[in-house]
RNA sequence: CGGGGCGUAGCGCAGUCCGGUAGCGCGCCUGGUUUGGGACCAGGUGGUCGCAGGUUCGAAUCCUGUCACCCCGACCA
């Protein structure tokens, strides 16, 4: 394809031109004919895949089973609670007609002003007010509940401006919407899911994450509470990356979802969503990688183990490929997927660059040479470090180079974030300091009007209110009020 | 919607000021030599110059209009 490889932008001269290079060089994901939306290359699909699979699991290690509503959403539906309306109105595409006809006056099709629908269908934005709609008839005793449904779905958000991956038009993503008999009971499925949400950005994207709990102005529409997972990326921006949201009893008092309970007394369920979207794909690029291309987390990396040929005929060739083969179904069997490109439209050069731009943790190279001493040239992505190394037990020491990796890049992302995590006091020493980026761990007199002072002088926001870590109270940065514990703040993705 | 930029081959661009045969690099195709860090040589394919008008013997180039897209803000996961 025609992608020119070389020459990435560095990612220190400028992180944003660094990052949409990678997209594209490492074949993630372009732009596609529609605007603000994003075509995913199989590459960029198939780690989304790896995500996909990891938190199906999880899921339904809690019960949660996967369906699947409709993409349309009537707008009565839309209305029915008030602030979910007021949060996504602004950014809602809407179906008006149901057919096209030829053109009177010209070529083409134009729009059959007969055709035009007696309620408007809007594009999903998220997916609670057709789910209600539809809980209202699944949910009538309290035997039927819990109620915990997943759907994996794309939806529509009219953004005006776009960024691969962390802002499209259109995005894919999980929703989950589960229905409980009890506020506590709902709380704490709330609370369990960003756990999960948490546990899936450190074990597999090896992505420390912050939870906490988002202030009023950040809530998401129509929720009583918003828990999230913060990550910082290397630039030292925040990027919220998933969220999980108590309800309360607003979507079933709006949606009319009740139930008998035991004693035949009808009550009103209690409702949770949450949602991770391809936004994660974008955290996966910034949290790791380099001025070489990506570095994937072994354990999400559609490809762990690369082999590379050196050969000079098809003579060589054979006797390496003899060697290789056993190697491979050494490595299948630890459970470790391995690619053997022995291509010979590219040369070896050109294979380096390009799995090293795909993020590819681990990659042997294997010619003559290593045949004669029974050794591999190992190179391991995250480090760029290259070994010889015996054939004898190469399987075992890969899959523990593999773990090793993960647990590596894991730690170098959770030092970069403790180097720039500041607690600050001074409001002036913050306008200075954000500049640079970071999180600041800052007292908060806990109003939506320091929080909107904050967020016009300085461009940053109140990430959320962590969950663990320091309780001491203590006197607002920008008021001198009193505050109940630090925030973080910082800007954002 | 404000402020800036751009539209010429699949991709990246030059040519536009000063009108006169449509160019370069990469990719792609063919053949050969290569292969331990992004190969080289030779030959070849490929474009109604965003669209619509106008000026002119003649327009990628000048004029008028229009439509895209990109970057910086406002909106946001």
């Amino acid at each position: 394809m025609a992608i020119e490889l070389k020459g990435l932008t560095k990612r220190s001269e400028n992180y944003s031109q660094w990052y949409n290079e990678l997209v594209a060089k490492a074949d993630l994901a372009e732009q596609s004919a529609v605007r603000g939306c994003m075509v995913i290359k199989p590459y960029g699909y198939a780690i989304w895949e790896k995500m996909q699979q990891t938190l199906d699991r999880m899921f339904k290690e809690t019960g949660v089973q996967n369906a699947y509503f409709p993409l349309l959403i009537p707008k009565s539906f839309l209305c029915r609670e008030a602030e979910h309306v007021e949060g996504f109105a602004k950014e809602c595409a809407v179906v008006t007609h149901y057919r096209l006809k030829n053109d009177p006056n010209g070529k083409g099709v134009v729009v059959d002003p007969e055709a035009k629908l007696e309620e408007e269908l809007i594009v999903r934005p998220t997916s609670e007010t057709i789910i209600w709609g539809t809980y209202k008839n699944w949910i009538h005793s309290w035997r039927d509940l819990p109620l915990l449904i997943n759907q994996w779905a794309n939806v529509m958000r009219w953004e005006m401006r776009t960024r691969m991956f962390l802002r499209t038009s259109e995005f894919l993503w999980q929703e989950g919407h589960c229905a409980h008999t009890t506020a506590e009971e709902n709380e704490a499925r709330t609370v369990e899911m960003i756990n999960i949400y948490a546990r899936f950005a450190e074990d597999y994207m090896a992505m420390p994450v912050t939870i906490g709990v988002k202030t009023a102005n950040e809530r998401f529409a129509g929720a009583l509470n918003t828990y999230t997972i913060e990550a910082m990326m290397q630039d030292g921006k925040a990027l919220q990356s998933g969220t999980s949201h108590n309800l309360g009893q607003n979507f079933a008092k709006a949606f009319d979802v009740t139930y008998s309970d035991k004693d035949n007394k009808p009550q009103y369920v209690w409702a949770n969503s949450w949602g991770l979207s391809t936004r994660m794909m974008g955290a996966l690029i910034m949290s790791h990688s380099d001025d070489n291309g990506l570095v994937l987390p072994p354990k999400l990396a559609p490809i762990q183990v690369v082999i590379i040929p050196i050969y000079k005929n098809k003579e060589q060739l054979a006797t390496i490929t003899a060697t290789v083969l056993p190697i491979m179904e050494q490595l299948r069997a630890l459970g470790i997927s391995v690619k053997y490109d022995d291509a010979d439209n590219k040369r070896p050069g050109f294979k380096f660059a390009d799995y090293e731009v795909k993020g590819v943790p681990v990659r042997l190279v294997l010619g003559e040479r290593d045949i004669q001493n029974d050794t591999v040239e190992l190179m391991r992505r995250d480090t760029l470090e290259k070994e010889n190394v015996p054939l004898e037990g190469i399987a075992e020491h890969i899959k523990e180079l593999l773990d090793d990796i993960q647990r590596n890049i894991y730690a170098k992302a959770l030092k970069m974030r403790e180097e720039k995590t500041y607690v600050c006091d001074s409001y002036e020493e913050f306008k200075e300091k954000i500049e640079d980026g970071g999180f600041f761990l800052c007292h908060w007199d806990g109003t939506p009007e320091t929080e909107e002072k904050i967020k016009e002088e300085t461009k940053a926001t109140i990430r959320c209110i962590p969950l663990d870590g320091d309780k001491t109270p203590g006197k607002c940065m920008v008021t001198g009020k009193p505050s109940a514990q630090r925030v973080i703040i910082a800007r954002n993705y």
